[in-house]
DNA sequence: ATTGTGGCCTGCCCGC
DNA sequence: TGCGGGCAGGCCACAA
């Protein structure tokens, strides 16, 4: 699903829609458009002017519009950006790769002919004018040590204070599990009890792997990820992995290594 | 303020 | 062959 590596694709992609007169912006589900904005403000906004800036804030795409407004897009768990055609993520976990003109949600035309369209089956994603980014934590790509050790003083479990958006940004449940697994962590740990090292050890590992996933084209493309599932092994150690509920999410992690 | 829970949304897969 | 139930999880509203 739509995690950083995923919106990171989608920011590259929208770079092609900068500079662009836009005559055109229709959200075809009222649903789809999410904050206090009305849906025909929000359009409006946009026909007329041009995006100025494509960027990302953990899974928000923000693209900024000249004269000051922004939109935010968020991808929820199937959501794709589209433009010219052009789709920006390959294949999807749980999203399904059929093409139904209903799914597009929301449709921009711009004056040359082109389109950037958001297609999403499942209404779980959205659009909105001028999202609140404030209330995002720190990117996680760009985040210090220092921020991690901010970002998981708690009791609260380490996996879910890692999906926490509002400590740390971009982090979902599959690169959670990534990370952790990586770093020999169990997602069950308070996240206040880890050592200097163990924090030292997560912060590179959470670096490295988003590193490795973006490069590898998304959060699916995980070591750990063929084996979430029933009867599934450790890829490192052969152990029989454990599936567990971890704020709210189906976690995988193994027993033998994952202190 | 912090933290946990349920609901939204619908394609897909499994068992009957 | 069709049908119904359960599952997937990002995000938000709400409760404690």
């Amino acid at each position: 699903m739509p995690e950083l590596p995923e919106v990171e694709a989608y920011r590259s992609l929208a770079e092609g829609a900068i500079g662009r007169l836009i005559d055109d912006a229709v959200a075809t589900d009222v649903r789809f458009v999410r904050g206090r904005a009305d849906p025909h403000v929000l359009c409006d906004t946009l026909v007329g002017a041009k995006f100025v800036a494509a960027r990302r804030h953990g899974k928000l795409l923000v693209l900024d519009v000249e004269g000051g407004a922004h939109l935010g897009v968020r991808f929820g768990m199937t959501g794709r950006l589209v433009l010219d055609g052009t789709v920006g993520v390959d294949r999807l976990v749980y999203s399904s790769d059929r093409i139904e003109p209903a799914w597009d949600r929301f449709v921009v035309s711009f004056d040359d002919g082109g389109q950037l369209i958001v297609r999403d089956p499942r209404l779980l994603g959205g659009v909105e004018l001028d999202p609140d980014e404030a209330a995002l934590g720190p990117d996680a790509l760009m985040l210090t040590p220092a921020q991690l050790r901010a970002a998981l003083a708690s009791s609260v479990a380490v996996k879910a204070r890692l999906m926490d958006q509002r400590r740390l940004a971009g982090v979902g449940n599959l690169i959670a599990d990534e990370v952790l697994w990586r770093a020999g962590l169990a997602p069950e740990r308070r996240a206040g009890s880890l050592s200097p090292a163990e924090l030292r050890r997560l912060h590179r590992h959470l670096r490295a792997t988003l590193d490795d996933l973006v490069a590898r084209g998304g959060s699916h493309t995980g070591d750990l990820m063929p084996e979430r599932r029933l009867d599934g092994h450790c890829p490192r150690d052969g152990a029989l992995l454990i599936r567990t509920r971890i704020g709210g999410r189906t976690s995988w992690w193994c027993p033998r290594h994952q202190h």
